[in-house]
DNA sequence: CTGACGATTCACT
DNA sequence: GTGAATCGTCAGC
């Protein structure tokens, strides 16, 4: 079980990355809460030509500044008013790319998460989607830019892998305002996993 | 200052 | 399948 270093990060290929986050250990504990989850699905938003990204041609906001910090922070905005996404951020300072991720199968704390979403029992629904994720263990608007290699936030390797046929990919979800970028395979999901969000096939 | 809208989710028809 | 919830962000005036 070994923290990922900044060395994972701060690669330039953000669709590498994100392809090996897959079954990769995301913990948190905030106040010394521990909740984690293993990843299973995510997608790459691959810097300032990718039209789908909030950084697209090099936009910087208030918002998205976390997006140009560096490799190995988060990334956390709120979207729709309600949901609170959280994305890993790569590649090195002034390169926004990220990854954001959207599905997580529960492994420890799962009672914290039953809490936290106000759900009565373990589903698939308790970490399916990215809003979900985050309510589950706990994202909040107010911690975007926390480092990733602290002992609040990290993602770990247990050295589990999932075998190349049971990864799929597919053009990313909700981002059919990017145009032909909405349709790029830049989502990463479990084939069959019962957390990964959209509809099954 | 104002108005339009979003990397979503869930309840309801 | 459809639509409401809900509010910070951002472009434009």
């Amino acid at each position: 079980m070994e923290k990922l270093t900044i060395d994972f990060y701060k690669r330039t290929n953000v669709l590498q990355i994100a392809r090996e986050l897959m079954g990769k250990i995301l913990v948190t504990k905030w106040n010394g809460i521990f909740t984690s989850g293993r990843i299973v699905e995510v997608e790459a938003y691959n810097g300032i030509i990718d039209k789908a990204s909030h950084a697209f041609g090099g936009r910087r906001t208030n918002r998205n500044e976390m997006m140009y910090a560096g490799a190995g922070v988060a990334y956390i905005y709120l979207c729709y008013g309600i949901h609170h996404l959280f994305n890993v951020v790569t590649n090195s300072t002034d390169i926004p790319h990220a990854i954001l991720i959207r599905a997580v199968e529960p492994i420890a704390g799962i009672d914290v998460m039953l809490k936290r979403t106000g759900k009565k029992k373990l589903d698939n629904t308790l970490t399916k989607g990215p809003g979900n994720v985050s309510k589950a263990l706990g994202f909040h608007t107010s911690q975007t830019g926390h480092s990733l290699l602290s002992k609040e936030l990290f993602i770990a390797d247990d050295k589990y892998k999932y075998k190349k046929n049971e990864i799929a990919y597919s053009p990313r979800i909700g981002v059919d305002y990017a145009g032909v970028d909405a349709m790029l395979p830049y989502r990463f999901y479990i084939k069959g996993n019962p957390f990964v969000s959209g509809k099954p096939k």
